[in-house]
DNA sequence: GTCAGTGCAAACTTTTTGCAACTAC
DNA sequence: GTAGTTGCAAAAAGTTTGCACTGAC
């Protein structure tokens, strides 16, 4: 599927939504929703905001990009984040179901694909509960914050062990 | 294990913790993780805060919760959750592995246990990354909450239809 | 004695709220 | 016309920071 293409049927999804819950569709909505699908990976508030203003010339509110990603979210169109401070958001129609690694140290996320992962999650019965999605975040160190780490360790315990000797 | 026995691994884990990485071992830090461990389930740093001064009449600050929470998160003692608005926190040692499902709606988290899931997550191969925890939450409706929203959608449609009709 | 750790309050960041103005229906 | 939305600014909530004091080493 297409990028205009998408963009289109979320649109439509989003609409079907409105109608269907008695929101009104207003010119600020569909701006939002069309901003965010061309956003590629994660993004919060603030950097969503300098972007409706930048890409748009169409200034809304912060008010205004909470509200709407409260009803993206219910119409199943976005899913919400929260690594680090701030929340993070992500488009999700037709994006492949991706998984997310954090490494503690640094912050940095990245994400990969596993298609045993998705099934037996997918698969997974329930108690008393309708499951919409789900998200799986590994923790743990990048490579390079591994090895920072390592160093650090191996001075701290030569450190250590000199004071003993003294 | 019973109760006093973790608290005094934990303790003796901790101890280690600190002196390999040459951080004084305060009062304050032992009261905070003794409270920590007898705490089931999850808390926010509000929440550690009362309990601090009604259990151990033994007052902190914040700033130090804060600061203690962070080391005891390095020693794998303690995991952070970011479900709503505040950070969860939760004692990790000697506790089944167990996964969050989430209603989006009222907000209650409640726990499961997997072992099939237990067992793909921790033998997934993985990049450039060293894994040291995960964190599985599974978003959805609970039944209450499925149930509600299913009499708001017949309502608001026997509305809408009865508008087209007029 | 020294410096990491603490308490406190102020600062900062992110999100929510109240209200007047606007506009989709 | 009316009520749902928006923008703005103020407030709230959560977390971090700066500084003087304390106490673990």
């Amino acid at each position: 599927m297409d990028h205009q293409h998408v963009k289109d049927t979320v649109r439509q999804i989003f609409t079907e939504y409105l109608s269907l819950n008695g929101h009104r569709k207003t010119p600020e909505r569909y701006a939002i929703l069309d901003i965010i699908y061309s956003i590629d990976g994660h993004f919060d508030i603030d950097t969503l905001y300098m972007l409706m203003a930048e890409r748009k010339k169409f200034r809304v509110s912060r008010a205004t990009l909470y509200n709407t990603i409260i009803l993206l979210i219910n119409a199943n169109l976005v899913v919400k984040h929260q690594f680090g401070n701030s929340s993070q958001y992500e488009k999700c129609y037709s994006q492949g179901t991706h998984h997310h690694q954090i490494c503690t140290q640094c912050g940095k996320v990245s994400e990969f694909h596993s298609e045993e992962l998705q099934q037996v999650i997918g698969n997974t019965k329930l108690k008393n509960f309708r499951l919409a999605h789900y998200s799986l975040y590994i923790y743990g160190l990048c490579t390079k914050c591994s090895r920072a780490k390592t160093m650090k360790q191996k001075k701290l315990n030569n450190q250590n062990n000199q004071k003993k000797e003294k």
